[in-house]
DNA sequence: TTACTTGCAAACGGTTTGCATCGAG
DNA sequence: CTCGATGCAAACCGTTTGCAAGTAA
């Protein structure tokens, strides 16, 4: 458990590739899926397990969607970032939110909260959608504040 | 889809007792085992059924703890807040995030996205529970940004 | 050769659903 | 009496784990 002897196999090269292609946040099933399309037989178990790894080391991002099920990203940018995503077509925005960082510290501090950190998404209906539906989405619950 | 048709039972009247009760936030599976420890014979369903119009019908704030549970609590203020969350305890603090919801919409507009809501909470590890550990908690990711 | 990795399948844990029964209105 | 609500158990779904075989180092 040193963390330290992730070895370098063909599966984990085909992960990081595919996390290399996209800018978008995916899911451990899709990854896999994804990877059997391109004729790979790695396993379910093996996407988790690397996926969980990288993260674990850093070099992955990783977002829950509104249904629980965990996204991963390539992050090779140091500053923590935010998204805005699309309720209905799932597209994903990266965008930043320099004040919530401040404001968390401060507001942590306010408590006696340390070693804090963030979890920040913004959903939405996407321009697209908004054009191609009518304004009203019963869907869930759009009833923000 | 009325949401105006709902009955009122026992078993409903039950958990909205327990939830009254507490300012914490509970799982369903909690609350399930509470109640039954008070001898009610309610199903677990039934809490699940329950939490979810409950909640879809804004009577209930719902968040996702980091293992992917979905915990809920009494919410009767009108004001849209979030939370800061004990990593370690799991104690919550409601806390307001008014420039927040402002710069949600903002940057939403920005990008053509409307219809948005957002979610934000804070965790990281309350006073007493600094006091009783080392600083040094490599849990998951303590790196914020 | 060593021992970390992998793939498979079974196990898990939270949540949802089908269905016959119960009970509020 | 009706139709929504309930309880149970099975189904789901994403994720994790046990294990024997494979393979990087």
């Amino acid at each position: 458990m040193v963390a330290t002897q992730r070895r370098n196999t063909t599966q984990r090269a085909a992960i990081l590739q595919v996390l290399a292609g996209t800018d978008e946040f995916v899911s451990a099933q899709d990854l896999h899926t994804a990877l059997r399309s391109a004729g790979s037989t790695i396993g379910l178990a093996t996407v988790y397990r690397a996926l969980q790894d990288m993260s674990g080391g850093g070099d992955l991002d990783t977002v829950r969607n509104q249904s629980g099920e965990v996204l991963y990203r390539q992050c090779q940018q140091p500053a923590h970032h935010h998204h805005l995503v699309c309720r209905q077509c799932g597209r994903t925005q990266e965008i930043e939110a320099p004040s919530v960082e401040q404001w968390a510290r401060t507001v942590a501090a306010q408590y006696g909260y340390s070693d804090i950190n963030h979890e920040l998404e913004l959903f939405g209906v996407c321009a697209d959608c908004t054009a191609s539906r009518s304004p009203r989405t019963p869907a869930s619950g759009p009833s923000d504040a």
